[in-house]
RNA sequence: UCCCGAGUAGCUCAGGUGGUAGAGCAGGUGACUGUUAAUCACCGGGUCGGGGGUUCGAGUCCCUCCUCGGGAGCCA
């Protein structure tokens, strides 16, 4: 006779029968002849129940040399009830070792600094809360796929290692063979808008990397963008786009990951506010109610934090602010032809203090200005030859957007700090491991 | 780079006005037939981040360096 196994997440199905289980002991427990082993494969937690008189001597005794961490195959009756945690129950009839666990496992059921759990992040994201923020991730990143798939876009690679070319912030860099130096991409963008002129309707999804010395919440050296970018799309249709996307993320975490949000106790009745429209802030009118609310900034300045944090206190879901001063967005931003002190262009800001998860544009699609642009901001300007080729041979009116997959995340699991969204968050103190 | 804060047991922390260190958890031993981060008893465990100074005496006061956290700037 032979005993199926099971995955704990469909061990109900057996209830009645005996199953195997494997996977690694979490909690162990002892009542001298009742011993209780609480064990997790990935699928879920399980309790086990070992009685003494129910089993050979040999199978009790192995009990004593289970120590957090060890793997674990267990075999016996499945049974619903009520005081395990999770409902169902294995009771003993076989216990094998798979693997054992020195007793020094550095994490325990307990609070722990964040210099220690990053440095044991390897262990560290076996515990339950790491388990639920990446399952999180990963539905967000499965919903970014459905979301563009199901209207027709079709996803482009962009290339990791670039020339100079991008925006302005930190660079990595490393040589490459005879080329010179080659730099890690901050951006998919430019590529994306050569993209959209093959296939009209087009997103990247990759990493991107920015070598500024930022220690804050919200900052990784390397951190996962999602950047569409679609012909034919002004400033307006971008934001529809935008504020359809994210509610299109949220809305799926609230739908799939309620399991996930409950063990990260996140409040979702704020993520239920999630659905278009988001407000349209002007950035002038963005910073006529800063004033009011006491703020110094004067038309011309990018908004700081804080001002971000006073705007998005008055919302109760994201907020899109746009059209800001040319001189505090990238050479490549259209010029608002209502007021050519501004670009088109929109900041997404998220609420509950997690800032801006998205940046999106116009793309200026008129080859001189974008050529005065680009020597007034004192670029390279054979680096960008091709980009502007764009628009020499059919130009045409195109926008897109940058969405931080991390910010996202930590926003959707109201983690307090972003580098918890990554399995192996790099930051500028932190490459290992 | 700048501004705050922190560094004491494996982990999380407490240590008025200076007198060479404590708790909880973890670990070890034992008890307990339904535990839920089990409980109870006992036991072991420390170059107080490094260096220098003041002092009879420094975890404690001063200087300096290092590391970490948070924030600013930059941005997603």
């Amino acid at each position: 006779m032979t005993v199926p196994t099971s995955r704990i997440v469909d061990l109900h199905t057996h209830a009645g029968t005996a199953a195997t289980v494997r996977g690694w002991v979490t909690h162990l427990r002892s009542s001298g002849k009742v011993a209780f082993i609480v064990m997790r494969d990935g699928t879920g937690t399980l309790q086990a129940v070992l009685v003494k008189s129910a089993v050979p001597p040999e199978i009790w005794s192995r009990f004593a040399e289970l120590t957090q961490e060890t793997s674990i195959s267990i075999t016996g009756d499945v049974r619903m009830d009520a005081r395990a945690p999770g409902g169902v129950e294995v009771g003993i009839s076989n216990l094998d070792i798979l693997g054992s666990s020195p007793i020094d496992y550095p994490i325990q059921p307990k609070e722990h600094g964040v210099d220690f759990l990053m440095d044991h992040r390897h262990l560290w994201l076996r515990s339950p809360r790491q388990q639920a923020i990446l399952r999180v991730r990963h539905e967000v990143e499965q919903a970014i796929q459905d979301f563009f798939y199901e209207r027709g876009f079709i996803r482009v690679d962009t290339p990791i290692l670039t020339a100079a070319i991008g925006e302005r912030s930190g660079l990595f860099s490393t040589e490459y063979f005879d080329e010179g130096t080659a730099y890690l991409a901050q951006t998919g963008q430019l590529y994306g808008e050569a993209a959209a002129a093959a296939l009209g309707r087009i997103y990247t999804f990759g990493p991107t990397f920015r070598a500024e010395k930022s220690k804050t919440r919200r900052h990784l050296t390397e951190f996962w963008m999602i950047e569409p970018e679609v012909a034919f799309f002004d400033s307006n249709d971008n934001m529809r786009l935008q504020e359809d996307f994210v509610s299109f993320l949220v809305r799926r975490c609230l739908d799939r990951r309620k399991n996930e949000l409950a063990e990260l106790e996140r409040d979702t009745s704020k993520l239920e506010n999630v659905v278009p429209p988001f407000a349209r802030l002007d950035y002038s009118d963005a910073v006529t109610l800063l004033q009011r609310k006491g703020s110094e900034i004067k038309w011309g300045d990018d908004l700081g934090a804080e001002d971000e944090a006073l705007i998005v206190e008055e919302y109760d879901k994201p907020v899109f602010v746009m059209n800001y001063p040319k001189e505090a967005k990238a050479f490549y931003m259209k010029e608002n032809p209502a007021d050519p002190r501004t670009v088109l262009c929109d900041d997404c800001l998220a609420p509950e203090g997690y800032g801006e998860i998205i940046g999106g544009s116009q793309r200026e699609d008129d080859y001189d200005k974008l050529l005065a642009r680009i020597k007034e901001e004192g670029l390279p300007l054979d680096a960008y030859g091709w980009y502007l080729d764009l628009r020499r041979y059919g130009t045409f009116e195109h926008s897109g957007f940058g969405l931080g997959l991390e910010r996202t995340v930590a926003w959707i699991c109201g983690t307090p700090h972003i580098r918890e969204t990554s399995a192996f968050p790099r930051l500028m103190n932190r490459l290992k491991p």
